[in-house]
DNA sequence: TGCTTATTTGGCAATATAACCAAATAGGCG
DNA sequence: CGCCTATTTGGTTATATTGCCAAATAAGCA
């Protein structure tokens, strides 16, 4: 594999990386109806502050969402929303897996 | 968030998590098109052959690829084909966000 | 200005991931 | 069987990610 190659599959990984994740799942969900403060998102994650305000930073950071100050609050919004579209090829793939998924739990 | 919610966004992070490296992402592209060895596969990624191989494994554990034994040889091929969709929708992430993405790279 | 609330940043410890090498396994064939 | 080829597995080390706490920053308001 060549550098240009390695680059553009690093580029995507990068993306694909932010989302892979359960609280950041959570919060591209809990983004896709409507934009949230980070105190409001922190609530429904239920992680700690610091925590949720680095895992939007980084679905920031590669483009995931944006976000907007009023006041001392920070709303995030979802600047991509075709992510969304990820999910039900998401669950086509768990559905067909169900038994290694399981071996994965366990 | 309740732990049923979690165990759902874990089962979705796995899968996404299986796609978010350079090396499956090609692994991923060079079987759209056809199903190939582990040898063949190798040559193309140019990492050790063990290195490919688990990433076929995980790749294969979360139902992205299935495999097939034909004497000595392994072939893999795409099982979830719905995941080449990503993709459109990564790089119109990447092509609205270049200027954070060559911040990342630095 | 000083105080309060909201959020981000820095730092650390725990855990997970990745890559390689070496060794093990599996199947075909003389 | 013994050997060869293809692949997987085990083990180790290096690196990356995660989550929390504490401290820093930012904005509004008395």
């Amino acid at each position: 594999m060549d550098a240009e190659n390695q680059a553009r599959l690093q580029a995507r990984a990068r993306v694909l990386k932010a989302m892979a994740h359960p609280s950041r799942l959570y919060l591209v969900e809990l983004l896709s109806n409507q934009e949230q403060c980070v105190a409001e998102l922190t609530k429904a994650v239920g992680a700690d502050i610091s925590t949720v305000s680095k895992h939007l930073s980084l679905l920031k950071a590669v483009g995931i969402v944006e976000d907007r100050k009023q006041g001392t609050q920070v709303f995030y919004r979802l600047k991509a929303p075709c992510v969304l579209n990820f999910f039900s090829c998401v669950e086509e793939v768990l559905k067909n897996n169900l038994q290694e998924q399981i071996k994965l739990v366990k």
